[in-house]
DNA sequence: AAGAACTCCTGTTGGC
DNA sequence: TGCCAACAGGAGTTCT
């Protein structure tokens, strides 16, 4: 399901009701989502209070005031939904909750001090959560590889071009490994390289040159990628099939696509009059304009 | 050792 | 209407 801005939608929307809140209670309805919970998950967090609560990449970070960091993805399918205190209380044998999802896939429920109920539902359960120690975050194994946040100072043009250079892999690749830059996925990977008129297909490394200096590829492609995120989030983040923010609003941002999910549609750059095309790369569709992008 | 393929799991959709 | 294959926003692991 997420990507950046959707994340970061789930993490501003959670926020009001995580932070400065006690977990009151802790449900934990099955040992494993895609990894196993932690040992004593629950009474590791009950009890405890939310500090802050951050993103980076595509996780979500609960710091906690027991000095463990609360480490939550959301796979592909993962949601979260807020209840308040008496509303929308689901009835015992309900078929759908209140994210019109199936609560047999209701797999946390966390009761906050302030009367909130966060529910986390998760149909593939590619997602997850782990603790770790806050103080040594930066060596958790799932977090000391990431690559750089793309918003921000430190995706440049130079840094994109010096980890591409060389590389074989297609740019479409390359910009999903987050290691390089750590955030993007397949729809905003496919609206970036349209924005910049880049074809997913060609190796990565044409984004440096010879020296090692950033191409006009990548002065070009850096800016677009950043312009994509933002308009995404300010938008609340694109509602593919049911995707909502906790709070249920649904962001919009899938209206503005240009190309994904847009296959034998015309392409509409002024002038093109090109048709997107759908390939499969690394076993994910990519959607591009064959005439104007290069 | 880079790069590609495979894997986890369930739900939805489109074609016949 | 029913059935079945293809596909879905991710990414760690395992191969070549």
């Amino acid at each position: 399901m997420p990507e950046l801005p959707e994340v970061e939608t789930v993490r501003r929307g959670l926020e009001p009701v995580l932070v400065d809140a006690h977990f009151e209670r802790v449900e934990q309805r099955r040992a494993n989502l895609r990894f196993e919970f932690p040992e004593s998950f629950v009474e590791r967090l009950s009890g405890q209070r939310m500090l802050s609560l951050e993103r980076r990449a595509k996780y979500l970070l609960g710091f906690l005031e027991s000095g463990e960091v609360l480490i939550m993805h959301l796979g592909m399918s993962g949601r979260f939904t807020i209840s308040r205190a008496g509303a929308n209380a689901r009835k015992p044998g309900e078929f759908l909750n209140e994210a019109g999802k199936t609560s047999r896939h209701d797999h946390v429920v966390f009761s906050m001090s302030n009367g909130a109920t966060v529910t986390y539902n998760d149909a593939r359960r590619f997602g997850f959560m782990m603790l770790a120690q806050a103080d040594a975050l930066g060596d958790h194994k799932l977090i000391r590889n990431l690559g750089v946040e793309p918003l921000g100072e430190d995706l440049s043009p130079p840094y994109l071009a010096e980890r591409c250079a060389g590389k074989k892999t297609s740019l479409k690749a390359a910009l999903l490994d987050q290691r390089i830059v750590a955030g993007l996925g397949n729809i905003y990977v496919c609206e970036a390289l349209y924005r910049a008129g880049l074809s997913p297909k060609c190796a990565a490394g044409v984004l440096a040159r010879a020296s090692g200096a950033p191409s006009q590829r990548a002065a070009k492609l850096v800016p677009e990628i950043k312009a994509v995120l933002e308009d995404a989030i300010e938008a609340g983040g694109s509602s593919l099939r049911d995707y909502h923010a906790p709070e249920g609003d649904l962001g919009y941002f899938q209206h503005s696509f240009a190309v994904y999910g847009r296959e034998g549609l015309e392409c509409a750059r002024a002038g093109c009059g090109g048709t997107i095309r759908r390939i499969v790369q690394g076993g994910r569709s990519t959607f591009y304009c064959p005439r104007c992008q290069h």
